[in-house]
DNA sequence: ATCCGCTGATTGTCATACCAGTTGACAATC
DNA sequence: GATTGTCAACTGGTATGACAATCAGCGGAT
């Protein structure tokens, strides 16, 4: 019956023209420093009125990917001097469809400095509440050992905690972005990170350590933990690069 | 004659509504879960159009700190769990003017995490032309020596070469972010970073490194260097500490 | 009890004004 | 001749009113 029919995905106009502008400017056909077309020719040349033109320049501006000022021209500005980590999640699949191997090699790598730190703060900083949430996911996680995608959400949850449990809002950020851009597609991540999130011993390893203050432990143990993944992420990368240059 | 006079700050209709609103939310004041104000009542408490208003919420949309959905009622949302990194830069002074020390020892961890890595990859990756840009503004550093603000504006190119040169999109938007965060109260971190900032020797030992493209070395380096500066804040932030819970 | 469709409220879109800041050309003034 | 003031033609910013699309809840029909 229900054949593979996926809910059509609804966007307001505005969103539309802010994603077109956006893939103009980060894909280069429109380069930092060219002028922006005046609000009026935009809504001409899109068709949309200028109140949706408006709040997408507005969302463009917020994104440090345009530079507007009243009465002047409008610029494109180089989004790798000025945009935030937020714009990451919106990299990782081209307008295309297809994975960015660049943007998938670079979370990794941020995630495995990041990781071990946040252990690190976890264990010097949880309070009882937090080490009580690490403990129940560890123990939800053991129980559902076989399942991986009830793992995966369970590992996320997990590492949320232990970014509370760290103390630190910059972390916590940073971790929202970065699982909205890996969130881009799970799935995928679910297979290739399946080595780490299946270990769930060592899940488990870190919320004792955190549980008993031993920050150098949790810090060595989740350093152990995303390695794993990393090693998985970088055989898929090689391959996918290989098919890509063969291509 | 020319005394001390500032530029007028300007600032449009949208950008008010949105600093009251999201002051609102990250304040508390407004609690996640709760129900927002529809558009047209919102217009009339703060006697602005409805473009403005819509302006304003597309943008906290985005930061992910609302939801708003055609037809339904907006909702807050809980910025922990949701907001990106971009948020930081929104968040280290206060409504009320006031420096919260809790995102400056953020930031701090985060950078002291993230330096190493970066200075390693730098080393590993490097292309010529980054190379010689890293070259040149150590270069320029050791001519400055003197001039504190000049060396802190220089340091800042050192990084963002260093970043460039680390060939990693992450790590070049999360610096943006932070950077953005700390560019708030520049004058503030001069001082404070003072002694990191004025290891000029540092900066060119890490350069040479990236120079023969030795990983291990430049991670080190980097690693002092941040240490510096993270002794220097974390000192600060003890002082300011003690004078909030004295007032 | 369950389902259906109506109804009112809300957000989304649109068209058309007018206000306000920027720029450059050009005339007036020194 | 150089400076200064004025004006016109852009630009983005604000205001208003109407209509369309969507959603939640309620009441009636099945």
């Amino acid at each position: 019956m229900a054949t593979a029919l996926k809910p059509v995905r609804k966007q307001s106009l505005s969103d539309a023209v802010f994603e077109q502008l956006r893939n103009q400017i980060v894909s280069g056909a429109m380069s930092p420093g060219s002028p922006l077309p005046a609000e009026r020719e935009l809504c001409e040349a899109l068709g949309v009125n200028r109140g949706s033109i408006r709040e997408a320049l507005k969302r463009l501006q917020q994104s440090r990917l345009v530079s507007v000022r009243h009465g002047g021209t409008s610029h494109v500005l180089d989004y790798r001097a000025s945009a935030g980590l937020d714009l990451l999640a919106e990299l990782i699949v081209s307008p295309a469809g297809r994975l960015d191997v660049r943007v998938v090699r670079g979370i990794v790598e941020m995630r495995s400095a990041l990781a071990p730190d946040i252990a690190r703060l976890a264990a010097e900083r949880a309070r009882v509440a937090q080490r009580d949430a690490l403990e129940r996911t560890a123990a939800a996680m053991e129980q559902s050992a076989a399942d991986l995608p009830a793992l995966q959400g369970l590992a996320a949850d997990f590492w949320s905690h232990l970014v509370d449990a760290s103390d630190n809002l910059a972390y916590r950020l940073a971790y929202n972005s970065l699982r909205a851009t890996y969130d881009q597609c799970r799935e995928l991540f679910t297979q290739v990170l399946a080595d780490e999130i299946a270990d769930v011993v060592r899940y488990r390893a870190i919320s004792t350590a955190v549980g008993r203050r031993d920050g150098a432990a949790a810090e060595t143990l989740a350093r152990e933990l995303i390695q794993r993944g990393e090693r998985g992420i970088k055989a898929a990368l090689r391959q996918l690069g290989e098919e890509d240059t063969r291509s």
